[in-house]
RNA sequence: GUGGUGGUAGCUCAAUUGGUAGAGUCCCAGAUUGUGAUUCUGGCUGUUGUGGGUUCGAGUCCCAUCCAUCACCCCA
């Protein structure tokens, strides 16, 4: 530990203590997506940094200072480790001409990459699912998403710590409008304002409504509103957006200060936050962009999605006490001889042939050191071959969790034994 | 990227005003020469995150650096 071979800051192993988790929320996500008849889209975790700029936008704080991007010495080519996932979607989308017959219902899940300081529920390296409703329209599709997302955090157990938050940023001329009376209001007041608030002024005025500082908050309270800004078809949207959540029994909070960090989005947006991990409280979010499709090259499209973090939200499962039981074998194969561990692995394979999961003991040892790693396994059952049973072709199988004496029997036998 | 706190055995932690680094657990062996999980006995494990400095002497004080953590920032 004290040689200086680490990982790279921000980047983490995966042990194989962790991996039950991981994998109870992977195959939770897997039946959870089928049942909404959404279909995997995988794509390269590199891509041309332009697609990147285009698709998150030239000032915002992911493209101006947080991702990995490099040339491609080979070739001079600059390329970028995807920091998000939906330009990625979006442009294989554009690419395969997914969208020629209809809309499309996609999921992936991997590894995304910002160059952020590090903080608990904050890596460089990290893992996000996201859902992307590809050429759908209207807000049904919104509804659905919602709808989705509070169906998964019941079936994870998590429902009491995640509330939703809603708004809507209405269109493009509603935001150009907005911003234009922010730009006005706040150059107004511009002795109140703090040193970032001064700084995004004309970069990103709609973040300053974001601020946490407690001396602007009567300034950003009476800052010009966006939801007064928008006309009747991003007001009806937003309506039926919240009627579904009516009618499903789904509570929220309409936050009229939530404003996404990446330009693509216009209508509906959304945030599922926690308030149990400190200030990286946001484990799912996303919302609808109905120009990036054109924007990026394609055919003009709506679409909308959300992506969620899988290390917050494993944090959360941690938070709650879900343990899932560790890997164990069903049985462990205890083999002491020269006889015995020639004979070992054809009985170790005869009950995987069964549908028995064997761990083969390896490495030699002492008949008692032997079975402390059996016990040490989890197995359900020692399987012990000795000299004496292999020249008999037969095993004794003892049980380790329950009671139950053990029993000596042909290897062929075996298999129903442990059935019955 | 900015500021605060912290780093001692694989893990959880201890070490009086600077005086040769310790316990539990884990692991290994034995008590029981073919029977685990309990008990008892014995044993292994460290460049005190790293590199410098002050001092007769540094885990302890100083500087730098790395990593973690909290907040800012940002966002999943």
């Amino acid at each position: 530990m004290s040689n200086h071979l680490r990982a790279v800051r921000g980047m983490n192993d995966l042990l194989p203590a962790d991996s039950p988790l991981w994998q109870f929320f992977e195959s939770t996500l897997r039946g959870w997506l089928k049942s909404y008849g959404y279909r995997e889209l995988r794509t390269p975790i590199l891509e041309h940094t332009g697609l990147f700029k285009r698709a998150i936008g030239e000032v915002t704080d992911i493209v101006e200072k947080e991702m990995y991007t490099f040339v491609d010495e080979l070739n001079g080519e600059s390329m970028t480790l995807r920091p998000e996932g939906t330009a990625s979607c979006v442009r294989a989308a554009i690419e395969h001409n997914l969208l020629f017959d209809g809309g499309k219902r996609l999921w992936y899940a991997g590894p995304m990459f910002r160059h952020e300081r590090p903080q608990k529920g904050r890596y460089r390296q990290f893992h996000q699912f996201g859902i992307e409703a590809l050429g759908f329209a209207g807000p049904d599709l919104d509804i659905e998403h919602l709808l989705m997302t509070a169906r998964l955090w019941k079936l994870l157990g998590l429902s009491d710590c995640i509330h939703l938050e809603i708004n809507s940023l209405g269109g493009a001329e509603s935001r150009a409008r907005h911003r234009e009376k922010l730009i006005v209001y706040f150059q107004a007041h511009e002795s109140e304002l703090d040193e970032d608030a001064k700084r995004r002024l004309h970069s990103n005025p709609l973040r300053i409504l974001d601020t946490k500082n407690p001396a602007m908050q009567a300034l950003v309270e009476a800052a010009p509103k966006l939801m007064d800004e928008l006309d009747e078809a991003a007001l009806a949207h937003f309506a039926a957006v919240r009627r579904g959540l009516d009618d499903a029994g789904i509570g929220y909070k309409i936050n009229s200060r939530l404003v996404r960090g990446l330009d693509y989005y216009n209508y509906t947006v959304f945030e599922w936050v926690t308030d149990r991990l400190g200030a990286q409280g946001t484990v799912c979010a996303g919302g609808r962009y109905d120009g990036l499709v054109q924007q990026l090259g394609g055919k003009a499209a709506p679409a909308c999605g959300y992506a969620m973090g899988v290390e917050r939200l494993l944090a959360l499962l941690l938070d709650a006490g879900v343990a899932p039981p560790a890997d164990a074998p069903d049985i462990y194969l205890v083999n002491v001889g020269e006889a015995a561990s020639r004979f070992a692995p054809q009985a170790g394979e005869a009950l995987r042939d069964a549908g028995f999961a064997v761990v083969l003991h390896g490495g030699g040892g002492s008949f008692k050191s032997q079975m402390k790693k059996a016990d040490a396994s989890g197995a359900r059952y020692a399987m012990i071959i000795g000299d004496d049973e292999a020249v008999a072709g037969e095993v004794t199988i003892k049980p380790l969790r329950g009671e139950g004496e053990q029993q000596r029997v042909a290897l062929a036998a075996a298999a129903d034994l442990l059935k019955g």
